[in-house]
DNA sequence: TCAAATTTTTACCATTTGGTAAAGTCACGA
DNA sequence: TCGTGACTTTACCAAATGGTAAAAATTTGA
């Protein structure tokens, strides 16, 4: 019996909320939640600023929309870790997984990076609701897999660290790699010396 | 012959912009660039705002100011890689300086990542000046110790960035951390972890 | 086709913010 | 102790920015 109407979002609504996100995920990841400013989403999204406000009620929802969605996207691949895999090769998945998505949205990286690195001062809950509870859940996982003697003996909350570290280094950190390496393909290097490192990390030894 | 007046700075001078840059620090880091606000570094520095004005010229001076004297600190454990020295121990060590580094300096940290993250519109002189010349040396030190069969055969370049990633994520994803961790002493796991990982792939296998 | 609902534009506004001018205060060497 | 230069405060300001009111235009459904 909720009093809320719920209509579903017209066509024009639709495109509209899109060219909003899009051009407010460039915007807010290029210059922080602090530097960026509705007027420069609005000419990103080719609409006016009053326009804008009247499919947001402002810049915090259009920024909290954004790494909301955002998030899902982010740790669905750690949902899809399977138990009953083999664990070097789910794991080294994992790792190839993550990485080609820094790869192909960087700008997402960088929101998300941003906004922790900054405190998380607008999507705390979020992770503490969503994020901890998978979390604790694919540590178990982790250590099943070791106590079961099919993994090397690793700290599961630290090797989940090095894997989102290493692999969202490539987006977060885009610029300085590119002045540092004079590199081809970064990609092909990077995942063969990813893939590696927690190769060698996460093979069990017959002991 | 210069004709520009270098004067000695007096103890005010030095003690003021001292606090300045203490208190920027904080703001920036916790803030962004485009967060952060006059007001609110004069207020942590103790100052007015005229007052900052008159050590430092702008809002951007403060911040480039900052970030210069960070990145001479932030390479200088990687000047200290030795050539002579045992390669596993000294990469290990470096590990290990990092993220003590990390630990102790989180707000130089992510003072760091936030402008690399958005492009380093104000320090890519910097990088390319500074950092590109020294990479490319210890890059080379690395391989020199492959070739001579005294450390497993790994991609340089991408070797650093893991450590620095891997490092550098206990500081700049500290919230996440914190989150994610019950821990009592995220820091010796992490160095246990680190140390682990790295030896593994560091180590030769003598064939 | 035409009225109701939705969407867009125009014209604003209050606050915040980086920055300045200039008067005043303080410290220090002669 | 007094004048000079270093430092600080007061009183501002122009531009930018997040946001609003209300009229105008457009779309939609009957």
């Amino acid at each position: 019996m909720s009093n809320i109407p719920i209509k579903k979002p017209s066509r024009i609504q639709q495109r509209n909320r899109r060219l909003i996100l899009d051009a407010a995920l460039e915007v807010f990841s290029r210059d922080g939640y602090g530097g960026a400013t509705l007027d420069a989403i609005a000419k990103g999204a080719g609409l006016s600023k009053p326009n804008l406000l009247y499919y947001f009620e402002g810049k915090t929802e259009i920024y909290v929309t954004l790494l909301s969605q955002l998030v899902e996207t982010w740790i669905d691949p750690l949902v899809e870790l399977d138990p009953d895999g083999d664990p070097v090769e789910e794991l080294l998945g994992y790792v190839q997984h993550k990485l080609d998505m820094s790869l192909e949205l960087p700008a997402e990286s960088k929101l998300f990076a941003g906004e922790i690195v900054q405190g998380a001062p607008r999507i705390g809950d979020h992770l503490r609701n969503e994020l901890k509870p998978l979390f604790d859940q694919k540590c178990a996982t982790i250590q099943a897999w070791i106590d079961a003697g099919r993994l090397a003996a690793v700290d599961p909350a630290h090797l989940i660290f090095s894997i989102w570290s290493t692999t969202q280094h490539y987006a977060d950190f885009e610029v300085q790699i590119s002045v540092l390496l004079d590199d081809e393909d970064p990609h092909a290097r990077a995942s063969r010396h990813l893939e590696q490192m927690f190769r060698k990390l996460l093979t069990p030894t017959d002991t």
